[in-house]
DNA sequence: AGCACGCCGACT
DNA sequence: GTCGGCGTGCTC
């Protein structure tokens, strides 16, 4: 471990979250600082937040130099951090900046360390006892040693703060500055773990020798639902702090949170740190301080959590590894269970990828010897898998406007009947996602997207899916001017639920969408409140096949399995195989047996064959044959380049100079498709064009990438992004 | 990211 | 002539 320092006045170079791609020379100031410190630096007018980078390059005029302003009290950037943000940034294409930006996102990082006032009880007694005074000294004799901060005292003693203030000036309660930012309670590693199963305690133990070893490896834990993946690395989390390491849990989906920190404290009778992006200002100081300084043993948050300052990571679990929230399309485009990986290995440290359907790119590096796997097959407490059959809906001649098919409508009564829960799912929010007018043909349209306007009738307006815009619900025809012919066309969870409150007029409905509650915490509490029986058909999106447990939920039904299977998504199969055999993994989770009826216009088309038979190994294979065959990801690379701007033509002209001029990748054997409008060709008013490169998988695709698309000039507005591995093709 | 500089078109 | 549009370049 090197402690570089630079005394007072030496040259030192730093990198700035302002977006320069280099570092500048700054000379060090009093006091001198470390390799990896947190600095201020003067640029221009301002005073920036920069990295000390190394010492200085010399390439700049000595006489403009200027000098550091300030140096922050926080933990210096450790080098394995840095070489993960450049390795990652070379990865993905992304100027360093932008990286140190995402490891810098800890408010008022900058700030001192703040201090608050506690009181604790001192020695002797008042002049003067007065009733109010008493029960200050009696709340805080039974309190021990323990400290309270003015508004805790005051409420627990129910006293003004002037008795307090009072009985300080008399020395008998003493007043003291504590630092804010506490750290996390500590992890009880001597708790009893749950009893696990052979095949369980099986995997525990070689995840436990994992981690262990102190070597970087990764290891997929393949368990289908039900089957306590989640005991398993619990006890790999507890090998790693007690060797003294910090563990990192990623979630994809907040919603999980509520559940699994019960799970945690439990387990380890403590609280971990929450990073999240609801989490408030002063959490986030505190989480960044205390994981720098290894006062929080164990992290659970959003992919963005890859990014903090560990002292020493020694296990990183990726939850749910398949999950397409990983990806991160904006700003910084990465994949968080890549970018894990990449983590662990700056850092000796394991990963456990878990899933109860990982995707083809885990199960490829299973297959080629990167990463080891363990399954886990038997179902806690129970035997087999829910019961799963398909509805022909060709069929099925459904009435307009309905979509529940009757025998999905017999199962349903016959559960409601025995009063457990049944879950619909389908893939689309709002009420309606067409709304055309019955005169003249016409679809409402978002004025800045090319995308079609979606009714969502609970909050009674028009919603574009691509941008947010939102417009009053109409009467009259933007086109022809008819009055009261608009009509709304296919199903949204919404309207599904008034189905299905009229189908079922004895049922508690409850409709699950992201889009109705403001903040993630309202969500959690209306999941946790369903699941203890809060209502009997609960209809939602994506959001209700994530991890939740619903112990009296035993018929899950698909409304419609054909909308994930078309489009040129190469993942569409993939997908609709996860969700779907997720989706059935949520009934009967707790000791009922539970079944999933999916209806489906396609019930010969592979993947749904492959979900009714259970056989996931050859859904696997066969689908490796096909992109294999393809030569697509994880057989081959990919990357998206997407120029945007609000000048069509521009834009155009730039996408098409660069098809032109391809030298840079026929030197790797790259092909490049297109440019076509990307599938959402306008979004807030830009349009978008897109081109795709395929290359062979053992190429040096980003440096060719680099050279090619540095041969335009973009002008005005227009830009230019690169997606390497891109996940949804828009 | 901001901000200054500078090069062209449309006015008092 | 000059005001101001924004395209270009610089910040240690």
């Amino acid at each position: 471990m090197t402690h570089s320092f630079y005394d007072e006045g030496m040259l030192v170079t730093v990198m700035t979250t302002q977006p320069i791609d280099r570092t500048l020379d700054y000379k060090s100031p009093e006091g001198g600082c470390h390799l990896g410190a947190f600095v201020e630096v003067p640029l221009g007018p301002r005073k920036v937040l920069g990295v000390i980078w190394g010492k200085g390059t010399g390439d700049y005029e000595y006489s403009k130099i200027r000098t550091i302003s300030r140096v922050f009290d926080v933990v210096p950037m450790r080098l394995e951090l840095r070489d993960f943000l450049e390795k990652a940034a070379a990865y993905t294409l992304t100027p360093m900046p932008a990286m140190l930006r995402l490891a810098t996102r800890a408010p008022r990082l900058t700030d001192p360390p703040s201090t608050q006032r506690v009181y604790r009880r001192a020695n002797g007694e008042p002049t003067r006892m007065t009733e109010a005074r008493a029960r200050v000294l009696t709340f805080l004799n039974k309190s021990g040693d323990l400290t309270f901060t003015l508004k805790e005292l005051t409420k627990h003693s129910d006293v003004t703060s002037s008795v307090v203030t009072g009985l300080v000036k008399q020395g008998i309660i003493a007043e003291e500055n504590c630092p804010r930012d506490l750290p996390f309670q500590s992890m009880n590693l001597d708790l009893p773990c749950k009893k696990l199963t052979a095949e369980q305690f099986d995997a525990a133990e070689k995840l436990t020798a994992a981690v262990a070893s102190g070597n970087y490896g990764t290891t997929l834990l393949r368990g289908v639902t039900g089957s306590g993946k989640t005991e398993v690395y619990l006890e790999a989390i507890a090998t790693a702090m007690r060797l003294g390491r910090q563990a990192l849990v990623l979630l994809p989906e907040i919603a999980l949170t509520g559940e699994f920190l019960t799970r945690i404290e439990r387990r380890f009778g403590a609280q971990p740190a929450e990073w999240h992006s609801g989490a408030t200002m002063t959490e986030r100081r505190r989480i960044w301080r205390m994981v720098g300084q290894g006062k929080a043993q164990l992290v659970v948050g959003a992919r963005s959590a890859l990014f903090l300052p560990y002292q020493n990571l020694g296990l990183i679990v990726v939850d749910e590894e398949h999950d397409t929230s990983y990806k991160q399309e904006d700003g910084v485009i990465y994949n968080a269970r890549d970018m894990a990986v990449l983590r662990a290995s700056q850092v000796r440290a394991h990963v456990v990828l878990a899933s109860a359907t990982p995707s083809l790119e885990s199960w490829a590096n299973v297959q080629n010897g990167k990463y080891t796997r363990l399954d886990l097959n038997a179902r806690f407490g129970m035997a087999t898998l829910p019961e799963i059959k398909t509805i022909d809906m060709r069929n099925e001649k459904l009435p307009a406007n309905r979509w529940i098919s009757q025998a999905l409508q017999n199962k349903i009564n016959a559960r409601l009947n025995v009063r457990e829960q049944v879950m619909l799912f389908l893939n689309r929010r709002g009420f309606a996602p067409i709304t055309l007018c019955r005169a003249c043909g016409f679809q409402i349209g978002c004025d800045q997207c090319d995308a079609r306007m979606v009714e969502h009738r609970f909050s009674k307006s028009l919603m574009c899916h691509q941008c947010g815009d939102t417009k009053p619900m109409i009467e009259k025809c933007p086109s022809c001017e008819t009055v009261g012919r608009m009509a709304p066309i296919g199903p949204g969870v919404e309207r599904l639920g008034e189905e299905a409150a009229k189908l079922f007029p004895d049922a508690m409905v409850t409709v699950l969408s992201s889009d109705m509650y403001k903040t993630a915490r309202a969500l959690k509490e209306k999941i946790e409140e369903i699941a203890s029986g809060g209502a009997d058909i609960i209809i939602g999106t994506q959001l209700i096949a994530k991890g939740h447990n619903f112990p009296n939920l035993t018929l899950v039904g698909v409304i419609d399995a054909d909308l994930g299977l078309q489009g040129s998504d190469l993942r569409a199969a993939e997908r609709t195989f996860q969700l779907m055999r997720q989706v059935a993994g949520r009934a009967g989770r707790a000791k009922k047996t539970g079944s999933a009826l999916i209806q489906t216009y396609q019930p010969e088309h592979p993947v749904i064959r492959a979900i009714l038979a259970g056989e996931e190994e050859e859904f696997w294979r066969a689908e490796a044959f096909e992109r294999e065959q393809a030569g697509v990801p994880p057989y081959g690379r990919m990357a998206g380049i997407i120029l945007s701007g609000s000048n069509v033509t521009q834009v155009f002209e730039a996408a098409n100079m660069l098809a032109k001029n391809i030298f840079a990748l026929t030197r790797i054997d790259a092909k490049v498709f297109g440019p076509a409008p990307a599938p959402v060709a306008r979004i807030r008013g830009r349009h978008r064009v897109r081109l795709l490169v395929k290359a062979g998988k053992g190429v040096a695709l980003q440096s060719a990438l680099v050279e090619w698309v540095s041969q335009v000039r973009l002008k005005g507005d227009a830009r230019l992004s690169i997606d390497i591995d891109p996940q949804s093709f828009y």
